[in-house]
DNA sequence: GTGGTCTAGACCACC
DNA sequence: GTGGTCTAGACCACA
């Protein structure tokens, strides 16, 4: 199974399905136009209700990640061209300000911040744009 | 005032609030020891109410961020050293991982990225360990 | 091919080839009393099922757009007078209104929806009544 | 009550929720900041459950419609200015040429279908862009 | 009090 | 078989 969820974690149990399913289809494990499990599926795996995965696949293709439509099973879709770019990179900077704040109050210096961003980033990207 | 929340954040307003005093401390805009506004004075100027600024506040006193005791105003605590320096580390990178995967679907190169997080971190990062 | 679907598109697959068809019918490209491609042909021009085709197929012919008997090719059906006009009118209007909303919340303002409307219509109605 | 919904409607109940309270904020009916109906309140006052009109408010949040968060009551966001233009455009188009496709086989002639639109458009976008 | 999430189970539409 | 909608009722988080 590609996917789990924590039960400790936070974040709404649907949430931690997107975001495994971008970070699948971002670092290559899930390719443009390959199968998704379906929502039964999924749910029995991940021991959730169906609505929840149903939740996260709807999100999911809210967002332009998969295409889903009834009677059909849900696919990774192909990439789409970004809207606005200005007001993309101000959101990410924003949640990176927002990290880089806490790390600071948690002792991290600049250094040590910006090495752990490069180990984040190399070799997580495969299905990113270069 | 040094303050302020945003309708149009879907964030909770206390979190809104417990991220800008992260902020204004990391940045050297507060200084260990310096007094916070009142509760009542900052949800007056903030135009929330009580509870969220007091939630807020308890938040901060969580994280050890700010000295806070009844009838005495809130003060920027000293900062204290790290607990599990692994732990943290990992934490960080994950949410970074995070918004890397979101920046990538979101059509923004691994140089735009990079250069974004340099951009985030410069001149944000006054008050940090160096 | 005369016909296509979109993957992207959210309408169902059926939906998508009964409109095509409609235009077709109305820009002339299709006359009264011509053959339409048969039903295998189609789903295998098109890479969808058989049974979506003849879905699309039975809707066509529920409407009075085309005939279609056991044993014999489809056929574009004569034009047959409208029942209830005022009916039709009202059924019209409502659904312009609904996109006009939409028109309106995404910033187009009215004149602009004026042209919009205007640049739709022409060109696109040969085989319609004057 | 503002809003009602219809049984016999083949467009799902939440999804005529949604184009209602487009429709209202587009005419003027609703103002921007004006607040809506409670989730709880709304679903009783029409018959539904409450989930049902909580996806609609969450459909009217993720297009920008209103500001919808935990604990505050739901509100008319603020005109929030158009992403791509011409992707908005050619959308709309297409919704047109269906209707208009529609209209052409139900009879109605290219004048009558130009007063329909006129009639559509006049008097219902108080709220709109001029 | 508000909205938000999760579960459960029924039924429908599409392919 | 697939996803999509609706109902029902519990419990949580925010203000």
């Amino acid at each position: 199974m590609l996917f789990s969820v924590d039960e400790k974690d936070p974040r709404p149990l649907y949430e931690q399905i997107v975001m495994q399913v971008k970070a699948a289809v971002v670092d290559g494990r899930l390719s443009v136009g390959e199968i998704l499990p379906g929502v039964r599926e999924l749910a029995d795996g991940l021991g959730v209700n169906l609505h929840t995965v149903h939740k996260a696949y709807q999100r999911l293709r809210d967002s332009g990640i998969i295409d889903l439509r009834i009677g059909r099973r849900a696919r990774v879709a192909a990439r789409t061209p970004p809207a606005g770019k200005r007001e993309v990179d101000r959101t990410i900077m924003r949640r990176i300000e927002e990290i880089a704040a806490d790390a600071a109050l948690l002792g991290v210096s600049r250094q040590e911040f910006s090495r752990i961003v490069e180990r984040a980033v190399a070799g997580k990207l495969k299905g990113a744009p270069s």
